[in-house]
DNA sequence: AAGTTAAATCGAGATATACCAATATGTATG
DNA sequence: CATACATATTGGTATATCTCGATTTAACTT
């Protein structure tokens, strides 16, 4: 597990490297940073879908789905909560782009939008096992 | 409320299976909502994991380590906030298994544990463009 | 041991999210 | 158009999460 026995060399080099001994006095550069910093729009994005996903009932709604639509009457009984608390988390997750609705006369069908939620479910899963 | 029309078919006449015809009265079915009932242990574990990356600043700390670890001291500066409010992000990190650390003297480096963390980022935020 | 630095934890106010009854909107049907 | 039903929205309260100064813990250094 762990890896890292690499023994890459932790980057202070420079001018310490000259020398060698005891440079171990160097922890936070300063040029890192910048490098690392992400692209604020992005981080929004997956913000945005993780928010959607981090919820339990949300979470049970995305997977009922898995084996195809489902009414909005059915999501409310498979969550056995009232109405508009399922309507809420409906809702939530069709501005994420997580599900489509498919009106039907007075029903309202709800679908996964893209599968890729449903690896993302799973990958999830995977990786709240280990741990 | 909640319930109310439940399952039972609404009483139109129970034979309206027979004749088939306009059967389009029947959306909730009453069958379906056992078999769509998700695993609540695996909820849970996805819960967790999208939980803890529900948050900028965590996303942000996971970018940051993509290209290999880093100390608390250079996430402080990447994240640009207080340091007890960096160390709160790291240890939600740590407690969801997204990270893991190696102390090292007085410095604490943070990795990623498990690369699949970044696919799950990655599917997020492909997810999050096509909103 | 006293001083210094890195990081973790605590405590409390600010902000966000969940919940749900009540109400509103939309769609059929008599 | 009155009624019934499916779903959406609203508003207020409960709960959870974020933030950050202050404090504590831990590992050096002198």
């Amino acid at each position: 597990m762990s890896n890292q026995s690499n023994g890459e060399r932790d980057g202070t080099g420079s001018a310490s490297a000259t020398l060698g001994r005891l440079e171990e006095e160097a922890c936070c550069e300063g040029s890192v940073i910048d490098d690392r910093r992400p692209d604020p729009e992005t981080v929004a994005n997956e913000e945005a879908v993780f928010k959607a996903l981090a919820n339990e009932k949300r979470l049970a709604v995305v997977h009922a789905l898995r084996d195809g639509e489902l009414c909005a009457c059915d999501l409310e009984a498979v969550l056995d909560a009232p109405q508009s608390t399922v309507a809420t988390h409906l809702r939530k997750l069709r501005d994420a782009g997580i599900v489509r609705t498919r009106k039907d006369g007075k029903w309202t069908h709800y679908r996964i939008a893209d599968t890729a939620s449903l690896q993302l479910i799973d990958l999830a899963a995977a990786l709240g096992e280990e741990r």
